[in-house]
DNA sequence: TTCCTTATTGAAAAAATATTTCAATACGTT
DNA sequence: AACGTATTGAAATATTTTTTCAATAAGGAA
């Protein structure tokens, strides 16, 4: 528990004036621990390990938080919909089908597609999510065996 | 009830083997009728003006059936999850963060973004998920008023 | 440090969503 | 028209999420 890995998250939360409480940190930490997205019951189990008393109660309003001040997102895929991962800006990511690791990646290229879109459809665009959906090396590697 | 707008649907669905039944046909029309993803209730609301005997269950079962057919997909964003509307094979759609009405849109020069990311990460990338968010020209028009 | 104020918590209850079961029904075939 | 069976809706069950509220603990003040 003592310590996170990225204590600028923990800044963040301060500085937007909440209190810095062991359930919270417990919700932060389980998120930096695992790149793949992890259902509200699945984050619940882990930061129990880290902060015993944690209700789920808590890790529903703590990823309400964190997502709404950014260090969090929602992982959709057409399998897992409501899930969380730890999170910067970016909405972009690559996400394994079979064990749901998911890696972000920069997101070049995109801005012609969007223009087009902008004039196609009338639409002004404000954001965007792109996932991509495969295999990771270790899953390809298993598969073949 | 009658005759739906697009035949090729229900044909797609009897030739699945599958029949073409009132729940069935209602559903479908219902997400033809809409271009919103529309969550289940709602779907099953909209249904009963069609099949006054449709069930909720039947619509989540249908929902189930048309998205493994590839005949509906699940809308997938930050505020409505688990919401559905009609679709083809494409996943490339602007929603209005306003009204939540979905359009979708062909999607070219991503292939040259995903090769990259396969480059760098390793994984097979065999599908994706591309959503612009915005606003539409109408609630564009009613925000400036 | 101790004391205070109040944001935050967890348990319990309630609400909202989703799934399973099963007898009755309607579809498609003969 | 008659049949066999996939499909249906109601009810029960399970799962997920939200609300309420008294108890607690975080952070600032003394
Ligand atoms: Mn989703
Ligand atoms: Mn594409
Ligand atoms: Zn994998
Ligand atoms: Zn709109």
């Amino acid at each position: 528990m003592t310590h996170l890995k990225h204590p600028a998250m923990t800044q963040a939360l301060r500085e937007a004036g909440y209190r810095l409480t062991q359930p919270r940190l417990a919700v932060l930490q389980v998120l930096q621990e695992n790149d793949a997205g992890l259902s509200p019951e699945e984050i619940y189990r882990q930061g129990k390990t880290l902060c015993p008393t944690l209700g789920l109660v808590t890790v529903y309003r703590t990823l309400d938080l964190l997502a709404e001040l950014g260090l969090a997102r929602r992982v959709h895929s057409e399998q897992h919909c409501h899930s969380y991962a730890s999170a910067g800006a970016d909405r972009h990511y690559v996400i394994c089908q079979a064990c749901r690791r998911v890696i972000e990646f920069p997101c070049h290229g995109l801005d012609d597609l969007i223009a087009e879109v902008r004039q196609r459809t009338g639409y002004t665009i404000v954001g965007h999510l792109l996932e991509l959906s495969g295999l990771c090396p270790d899953c390809q590697a298993r598969q073949e065996m």
